[in-house]
DNA sequence: TGCAATCGGTTGCATAATGCAAGCAGATTG
DNA sequence: CAATCTGCTTGCATTATGCAACCGATTGCA
């Protein structure tokens, strides 16, 4: 993959791959928000500009996480796939987002989920999973009924209901 | 704290904490290597520089990752502990640790503890942060009979001894 | 047919972070 | 009393980041 690998353990190797400020906020949009084009993971809660969204899909794409394909509706569209890999961040992802609402200063309509997700554990985290592969990977029954997803996105727009009377984009 | 927060999101705040390449190492050897000082810290494995670590070390010290106190043995050495939070990513890291091992080119002798970790499961975890509780915040009896660290430090070196021979200094 | 909006990026440039090596003053050890 | 060890700092070169403007191709709509 590449050849400055600091050393052997895997806690470092892993951040090799996603230790940066970036990477693992464009898998989360991903993982989360059902982000799959170049512009609508621009479009992200932290304003990634496009230059270093470039050079992150360019990385994670030659990591293994994840994989590029043609939009067939769209012939200048790319479509972003999480590979096996990538969805395999989900327990992480889960453990820094109950992490974080328990020590920092979190909002509450963007900590919804992570508190949905910690509560439900590590067999709900299971069938996310199960989700994104049928999503991402084209394996298994096209969606469980009740998707995660929608879950936690239906947790998320109640809270923004409540508190500021928007309905979301 | 401080007023860059790019988000509310509880992932993007615990990355804005130890979203970096040597952040997390640092805790990774104050966790897993017991290292407390300065100098110790300095002979990680992948050889971080003495004013990348200063910086950090002062950054997870404002960040409430960690305290420092005057070792009363030695007038000039500084002795770093967790606090309650950085002893909370225990799970982070376990999770991390299994992930890397299972997706990249891990070296067997540094990724025999997180193997460990892994079977070991959340119990081994708690009695882990147990015994980080007793040793960094001095709470509760002095250390558990066969402590957590000591296993996964034997298993390292039993790793290392059939593999080269070598008595771990 | 035209025209504006959208597509996935590039490019240039300023600023910030990182990495290396050397050094430093005080404390401790032999 | 000299060598070693302590937690750092400094200077400097290289690399990464961030901003804004821009690009040609493609699309939807009138």
């Amino acid at each position: 993959m590449n050849a400055e690998l600091r050393s052997g353990c895997p806690i470092n190797l892993s951040l090799e791959v996603f230790g940066d400020k970036w990477s693992l906020l464009i898998l989360r949009d991903m993982i989360f928000g059902g982000k799959r084009h170049f512009r609508e993971l621009l479009r992200s809660e932290e304003r990634i500009s496009s230059n270093i969204l470039a050079d992150r899909l360019k990385r994670l794409l030659e990591a293994g996480m994840l994989t590029r394909a043609d939009d067939p509706t769209h012939r200048q569209k790319a479509i972003y796939s999480l590979t096996e890999m990538a969805i395999c961040t989900v327990p992480i992802m889960a453990h820094l987002g109950a992490w974080g609402r328990k020590w920092l200063p979190v909002s509450e309509e963007l900590s919804i989920r992570a508190q949905l997700l910690e509560e439900g554990g590590p067999a709900m985290w299971a069938k996310f999973m199960e989700e994104l592969r049928a999503e991402h990977l084209g394996s298994g029954p096209p969606t469980a009924s009740p998707s995660v997803r929608a879950t936690l996105r239906a947790a998320f727009e109640d809270v923004m209901q409540r508190k500021y009377g928007k309905t979301t984009a």
